[in-house]
RNA sequence: GGAGAGGUGGCAGAGCGGUUGAAUGCGCCGGAUUCGAAAUCCGGUAUACACCUCGGUGUAUCGGGGGUUCGAAUCCCCCCCUCUCCGCCA
């Protein structure tokens, strides 16, 4: 019998190990109560075996008084008067026996429902243990910094001013005076945080993604994939996003009607991505898996209230292209994807010449999902706390954010590889997962309007994605 | 939005109350035949969980969950999902 629904976290080693997840969720500062549920665990399983050898003696039972039922109906339709009465009390005898058993299996069954809700509910919050190796924090504040990259002649410790020779403006302020976007329409239309790109801003938007996109499939060998942005609950579940983020997802009221299935906009193509092959058993000769989309990200920021409210940063809409690995189950074998992908986005950031940090995230900034992740951020001269003469001082702000979740998401989304290859009589495995970003638009906007601004209030078109803005290498003020 | 059909193993497709975990075909694996291959023939080929003397044993699974029955893939109820036709529409 399948115990478990939902697929969450391994129930064997959540047995044998139970300090290993409850170390976890106090990691992650969560508050999931482990002991509760080995505990529902044990006893839903000691109900479970008591049923399983009662039924094992039913169906023996069963087996037995099958043929002696038939004979003795076949003796009562021959029979008269008291044999008649004699038969019919033998037949109800034969049933008497099974017929006690099941009352007593029913009674157990009973009892294993009225388990069942709580444990599942439970499992499906038990999150991803952080691996050893990522350091302990309460959050991002605590993440510790790996690296940082910044072009020919940018000096980490001198501010842009000096750096550039002039004060930088903001990206909100270049968007205005170049004709970028237009946050009060796009509020009037759609309401707060909201926006319109314009001219220029949208073709650059456009140019940016596209030309992420294109490296990924051309030079870094991703399959290129469109997928569904409105998906099923099943699909937020099994990513992971569900049940902890459920107040992050847009639910569609609508697809409620009519005997639809609730549906959801998802935020990120993560989900559309992962969703591929729920419920697959691939080939292992198949993996990895290396998928690329590009789609439109939906994110309600509840709780972000009064964060981030100007500008670009902090959006409930953007694009992104989202990159994805499906491989075997290993871990040295998901820490080098790992690096791989973190190497593409580095690589990309190079070429575009932004400045940027590598962060190792801290367990308590690692979302359930995850056993390990790296942020990426940039370099935006236009953030930061204002100084005295009420300018910013400029601040790192997150692009990019590589994560690792070893079988976390694919146990959940019931996606396994059986090895030694399809047909074959290998064992099935439940894969490895990983994904990171790989641009997303209009955030990238920021660090490339405020690090390629000039002192005349242009901005230079970053030379990698000249191509996809019709060749033009500047955007200037209208005239 | 209106009306109808249907969900069975990797796939196709039987079965519609009693050794049916499930015919048959395809696919796949092993073997025979062959110089080798094709074709042909023979054998094998689901998953999950639990126990285990690692050889096996038990339980469950024919979309999911209940029910009827001594016994359910087969009968009844609820839910989920898919498809078709009409309407509307990028």
């Amino acid at each position: 019998m399948c115990l478990y629904t939902p697929r969450m976290i391994d129930p064997k080693r959540l047995r044998e190990d139970p300090d290993h997840y409850k170390r976890g969720v106090a990691r992650k500062r969560m508050s999931v109560d482990i002991d509760r549920a080995v505990a529902l665990d044990a006893e839903r399983r000691g109900v479970q075996q008591e049923q399983e050898s009662l039924k094992a003696e039913q169906n023996k039972l069963a087996k037995q008084t099958g043929p002696k039922i038939g004979q003795l109906m076949g003796r009562l339709k021959k029979a008269e008067g008291d044999e008649r009465a004699a038969i019919e009390a033998e037949i109800e005898q034969v049933k008497a026996g099974p017929a006690a058993l099941k009352e007593q299996i029913q009674a157990l069954e009973a009892k294993a429902q009225e388990l069942s809700p709580e444990l599942e509910a439970l499992l499906l919050e038990i999150p991803q243990p952080p691996d050893n190796d990522v350091p302990d924090g309460d959050g991002s504040e605590h993440n510790v910094e790996i690296s940082r990259w910044g072009p020919e002649g940018w000096d980490w410790a001198q501010t842009f001013e000096q750096n550039r020779g002039f004060a930088p403006k903001t990206h909100l302020e270049l968007c205005e005076s170049l004709g970028l976007v237009d946050f009060p329409r796009g509020v009037k239309v759609a309401g707060t945080r909201s926006y319109v790109l314009t001219g220029a801003g949208m073709r650059l938007h456009q140019a940016v993604l596209r030309y992420a996109f294109d490296r990924m499939v051309d030079q870094n060998g991703f399959s290129p994939m469109s997928v569904p942005v409105i998906v099923r609950e099943s699909a937020m579940q099994g990513t992971g996003f569900f049940p902890h983020g459920r107040d992050q997802a847009y639910l569609i009221e609508e697809s409620k009607r009519g005997g639809g299935h609730d549906a959801y906009l998802t935020g990120t193509g993560e989900v559309g991505l992962m969703g591929i092959h729920q419920d697959e058993i691939l080939d292992e000769a198949d993996l990895p898996l290396k998928y690329v989309t590009v789609s439109t990200c939906f994110r309600r920021e509840a709780g972000a209230a009064g964060r981030d409210t100007a500008g670009l940063y902090r959006i409930h809409q953007f694009d992104k292209v989202e990159q994805v690995v499906i491989c075997r189950a290993d871990e040295a074998e998901s820490r080098r994807y790992h690096q791989e992908m973190i190497g593409f986005v580095v690589d990309l950031l190079k070429d575009l010449g932004l400045p940027h940090r590598l962060l190792q995230c801290c367990s308590g900034d690692l979302g359930p999902k995850n056993a390990d992740m790296i942020d990426v951020e940039c370099w935006m001269p236009g953030r930061g706390d204002d100084s005295p003469d009420g300018r910013p001082v400029g601040d790192f702000g997150e692009t990019h954010s590589a994560s690792r979740l070893y079988d976390f998401q694919c146990r959940r989304l019931n996606m396994r590889y059986r090895e030694g290859g399809a047909g074959g009589k290998g064992a099935t495995t439940i894969c490895h997962s990983l994904n990171n970003t790989v641009a997303a638009s209009p955030r990238i906007l920021i660090p490339i309007l405020e690090m390629y601004q000039n002192a005349d209030g242009s901005v230079t078109v970053p030379p990698a994605v000249r191509s996809y803005m019709g060749g033009i290498d500047a955007i200037k003020p209208a005239e």
